[in-house]
DNA sequence: TCATGTTTGTGAAATTAATAACAGAATCCT
DNA sequence: AGGATTCTGTTATTAATTTCACAAACATGA
């Protein structure tokens, strides 16, 4: 049993991703044993939100002890669903697929892109970071083949809807979508949406009227 | 005026950076005027939230009418302080960090990457898309001299709070950290965090838990 | 064993955000 | 011109989330 309660918040689940980078943290640092009050300092909540959240999982901390930091990080990731690994494809090769795929922490976090996919012809054929990048044609036959499930959409804004359809054709689960265009996807497939722009445009915003926001 | 009333949600904030989105999209496809209704439907929320969220900057709309559609960009834009070029600098030339000098979006957005950071001496001299990487060193001298006002971190996150401290020393106003480490800054700067995994996590939670979730 | 101190898990209260409802303003059509 | 229609801005209502507060659980030490 992974969920206790129906509902979970979103903001639940981005917490639970703060939380476990925080206790991994700790865990390098020695410490075996946090209470709630100190893993909220370190993420900037209150101590109560760190134990509602828990709790729609299950109860994991000792009364009077507080949480094995190590069990923490196991429980978490059990109720996230990342206690095994995920397999994924990447759509469209370019600057910021090439990032991604070359950076080590997806595999190491479980994330392991095992699909490269581009409709460049000059780029097929290619192999980074020993992958071969191979033809957008081919996603319905690989995504069977090497049992994606979460596809990984880096091409430019306008082709991020035909790239999504591929992916949704060969019947992936999930979608991440790094370009900045709104997508439809059957609601059966779940989307989440990367801008990085979001959050620069949110620090102009404090910045520019610090003295009225903030 | 850009701001009508006192607190402004952070999930407005991103909102309208959805709706900026959705609205030049509208705008090269020749569409001159948009009801509340239509742009939620594209933005996938509800119209009074729209509404709602732009009367916390004015009155944008015309009774009967609808939105103007380059107006009411423009006036999302002097809202969120978007409306003039923002110069950043860049920490850590890595993976990341060359996915970001690369990419033109920024500049076209006002987000100009002006400096560029390393501390690696091998990397240090080489010029990436007409940008020479030069010493964290300098960051103090370069951040005057070229008002620099965002730092933008893309080191590993065991460097992210000393690159964030030489940012701070520096002067910056606002940070944007891509490394998945937490990092203490004074309270007059704006930090935001920008973590891919969230979103995988939460990718993974909702297609593992698809029957009892979402 | 029992008192004392600590810290979780959880229902109740407070706060915050999202949605609905509608008056007022503009347009359009006859 | 005036009535019907459309759509915004705003107030009222509802829903969700966060914080508070405290009983129950465990640990420690006398
Ligand atoms: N580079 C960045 O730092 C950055 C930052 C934020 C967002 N983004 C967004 O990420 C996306 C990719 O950015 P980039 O800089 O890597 O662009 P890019 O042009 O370097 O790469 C895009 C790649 O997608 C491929 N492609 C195009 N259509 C395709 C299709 N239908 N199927 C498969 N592949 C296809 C192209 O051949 C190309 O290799 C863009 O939408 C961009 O806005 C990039
Ligand atoms: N590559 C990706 O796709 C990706 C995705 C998500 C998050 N990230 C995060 O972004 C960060 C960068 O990732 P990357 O793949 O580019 O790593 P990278 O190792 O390729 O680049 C890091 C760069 O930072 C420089 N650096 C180290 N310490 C520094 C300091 N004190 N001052 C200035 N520069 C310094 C290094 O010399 C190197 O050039 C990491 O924290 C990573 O976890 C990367």
């Amino acid at each position: 049993m992974a969920v206790k309660s129906e509902h979970i918040p979103k903001a639940t689940i981005a917490r639970l991703a703060t939380y476990i980078q925080v206790l991994s943290e700790f865990k390098r640092e020695g410490t075996d044993v946090v209470s709630s009050e100190r893993l909220a300092e370190a993420c900037s909540v209150n101590s109560s939100q760190i134990r509602k959240d828990l709790a729609y999982f299950g109860e994991f901390g000792v009364r009077g002890v507080g949480y094995y930091v190590q069990d923490l990080i196991t429980s978490i990731k059990r109720s996230l669903g990342i206690d095994r690994a995920w397999n994924c494809a990447l759509v469209g090769v370019g600057n910021l697929g090439r990032a991604l795929l070359r950076h080590r922490e997806f595999s190491r976090k479980g994330f392991i892109i095992r699909g490269a996919f581009d409709c460049d012809p000059y780029k097929i054929g290619e192999v980074v970071e020993g992958m071969e990048i191979v033809c957008s044609r081919q996603l319905p036959a690989k995504v069977k083949e090497l049992s994606l499930e979460i596809g990984v959409i880096t091409t430019p804004p306008e082709r991020a809807q035909r790239a999504a359809n591929y992916l949704i054709g060969a019947g992936i689960k999930g979608i991440i979508n790094f370009a900045p265009a709104r997508i439809a996807v059957p609601k059966h497939i779940h989307l989440e949406y990367v801008d990085f722009f979001h959050c620069f445009y949110a620090a102009a915003f404090h910045i520019r009227f610090a003295d009225t926001n903030d």
